[in-house]
DNA sequence: GCCATTCTCTATCAGGTGATCTAATTTGTC
DNA sequence: GACAAATTAGATCACCTGATAGAGAATGGC
């Protein structure tokens, strides 16, 4: 959490006026940044493509989010946005949180359908991951931290219960994030290879094969 | 395979004469390239930076690879070169292949240890596959399909025959790969959040962990 | 219907990009 | 030891990068 806020001319306008097509070209620089970094990384990104992209000029990356940086922090907490939403969204009504095996399962079944949907995000996520900078940092702080600690405190409990198998909890969250990540974040390798990932019936059987592995095939497998 | 061979002053010198340091150079410019494209993407990789780190001066990247793109593939070449020297020599000198479910175990164990050896490796490959291009078109037709069409042949064979779990061979290759390496394309990441998985110790966890996650906790688990 | 404010657009900046040309240097071979 | 080929080094190319300045257009609030 930087002195800056995410936007500048701030959504909730303290004291002065207005603001209304400003409104449509940000959203669609988000859009178009979110693209963009995925497709090419932060730095293989460039202003003009997303401007262009967004169907305006260089300069409105600036005058709306200060800086190449600054556009980058908000593409992503507005991705994170829609993963949380996506992952509720799947869940349902009820959430079961990941403190019971059950829970577990449907929380690994919707975030697998949700990583599917948004696969920008964990392009950008691997991406970022891949060297120490200061936006790892930030990422890491402001958005890894909180779900890694919950999937591994969850698992760590659940395993001292017995309810899973005896693995260690780090091992288990890179394992479970990578194994339903990469068909998604690899889409365009794996339709070279002649195979959608991006299919439902893919996704749906991904994701049963998850559960399945992670949890062991026990009865009633939740969901 | 293109036109181009691999190193325009060919290692076995055909008809001309010779290169000394010349090898030295080449050397040193594969292996900085390795990390430059790994950290910072194709795009994001800078000639300069690459040839600073090779200690040597830019215009050589032209002179000895003819150009960026030729650099990365030279690069990329050499990194699988190792995979398959690193995989080798963790199998030991009787390869049991992954026709069975010994071996298949085997082979996931050396696997994830190569992987965890040669982090640049699976660094750059998600960071090609994230977008269709002509490198990623190249790398697939030259590494990634003879790799994809092993693994899941043998698997469907294995699951025909009843030795594995019911899953869909496409859904098992990239949950497969997936898990086995997000731990170390992620190691910075990892890192930051306290955990070092390119310890010894974690690998080891990992590697046995995965085994019996995909291939179940038979007796007599191979190895 | 005005008008200050917000937003957009064009032009331009200094710096970095990959690639090429040419001259200087090193080195295997005779 | 000389000489021609291979390698290195320096200078420079046209182009692209993110950012800034200032003129112009649009718009909410009165």
């Amino acid at each position: 959490m930087s002195t800056i806020e995410t936007s500048p001319p701030a959504t909730p306008p303290t004291t002065r006026r207005r603001q209304a097509r400003a409104t449509a070209t940000r959203t669609a620089l988000l859009d178009a940044a979110l693209e963009e970094f995925a497709a090419h990384g932060f730095e293989g990104a460039s202003t003009r493509a997303i401007a262009t992209a967004a169907g305006t000029h260089q300069p409105q990356i600036n005058y709306h989010f200060d800086s190449k940086e600054e556009l980058w922090k908000s593409a992503v907490d507005h991705l994170f946005g829609r993963l949380d939403d996506a992952v509720r969204e799947h869940l349902g009504a009820a959430d079961p949180g990941w403190g019971s095996r059950a829970g577990f399962a449907a929380n690994i079944h919707a975030f697998v359908r949700a990583a599917a949907g948004l696969p920008e995000l964990n392009r950008i996520m691997v991406q970022e991951a891949t060297i120490d900078s200061e936006r790892l940092q930030w990422i890491v702080e402001r958005h890894t931290r909180p779900r890694f600690e919950l999937v591994t405190e969850q698992w760590r409990r659940l395993r001292a219960d017995g309810v899973v198998a005896d693995i260690d909890e780090t091992v288990l969250y890179y394992s479970l994030v990578g194994a339903a990540s990469l068909a998604y974040v690899n889409a365009p390798e794996a339709r070279l290879l002649g195979h959608d990932t991006l299919a439902d019936s893919f996704i749906e059987a991904h994701a049963t094969a998850l559960v399945t592995m992670f949890l062991g095939a026990d009865e009633e497998t939740a969901r």
